[in-house]
DNA sequence: TCCAATTATCTTGACGTCGAGATAGTTGGA
DNA sequence: TCCAACTATCTCGACGTCAAGATAATTGGA
């Protein structure tokens, strides 16, 4: 009987008409995304990060030599407006973990590259940061963890297939 | 091959030393999180609401006769702060969704209920965010639906097993 | 060569949320 | 009866995000 079950059970009781089985599952999977949201967080602003900050490093680390991409890329990889990207960059900047420079070949743009200090943290917060998902994860069998990934991955790609938005996949 | 894919795939190319099978787990769960929520929205804001005050006026339907809660109980059943919870508040009164009396039974205090209006939208929304929760299932088969609850109940249980923050159960 | 259309990025204003602190009212014990 | 401790709610300031629009530079075709 945890949360979501408490609230299943005042729904039957006040609209028995409504068959609430998909809001249990829906209920359940965002609190757990809340959850781990939580606990993500921890080793985050242990480095002086959150997610959004850690986002843009993770995605000019694994990018690869020379860790640098344009606030376009960014934004696109992330997924999150320009806005928002350029928002997050300022504050990088400013705490000096990544460095905007002109774009040589098209004077509209920049290039957001990881300074050796962005890189240094990254790399550490990175470690930790994995370390910190198996920790998420244990006591989960291996195979819960497989038909979970399974199911997951199905329950995406049918609302990916149905929303003609982002994801193209491939 | 999906957006999660290639994350992973970036990552065992820079720093093949990090087993990253939870990462991916975890980030589906988040992109599959973020779709539920836009999908949801798209029935809170045919009505003019929002996840945020659907979130009320479904607690206050769902608690029953006479539709009132104060407002720390409303916060504490929603899991937002009491500030969070003023604002919402704020907006839904100024929508003439609900009202707030103060509580005869103690002046420091006030109740929240539904005014007529809020009932009869409330009633009509969650019907059909039931029914839309139903499609955003649509094509999943019971016994990966059963999986899934079960699975999500257990990861949702080692969680709060060992944070010893919110979530008391029983 | 020019310029209208396009593109890259930043700016602005509105939300929703949180944490910390302020305000007002209640309560239990000396 | 008083008042220190507690409680309910609101206020304030800081974030992070988005949508829409502004600014600046590039590009392709007449």
């Amino acid at each position: 009987m945890d949360h979501v079950d408490r609230i299943l059970a005042q729904w039957n009781k006040e609209r028995p008409d409504l068959d609430v089985g998909p809001m249990g599952l829906i209920g359940r999977l965002k609190r757990l995304h809340d959850q781990l949201a939580e606990g993500l967080n921890h080793i985050y602003s242990a480095h002086g990060l959150n997610a959004a900050s850690f986002d843009v490093l993770a995605t000019l680390r694994r990018s690869g030599a020379p860790y640098a991409l344009s606030p376009s890329a960014l934004s696109a990889s992330t997924l999150v407006t320009s806005g928002t990207m350029t928002n997050r960059l300022d504050r990088l900047e400013s705490a000096g973990l990544i460095a905007r420079q002109r774009n040589p070949q098209d004077g509209r743009g920049f290039v957001v590259a990881l300074t050796p200090k962005g890189f240094t943290l990254i790399e550490q917060v990175v470690s930790e940061h994995v370390a910190n998902q198996h920790a998420l994860m244990e006591g989960i069998p291996p195979h819960v963890r497989e038909e979970l990934n399974a199911h997951l991955r199905l329950w995406l790609s049918l609302l990916d297939a149905r929303s003609p938005s982002a994801e193209s996949e491939r």
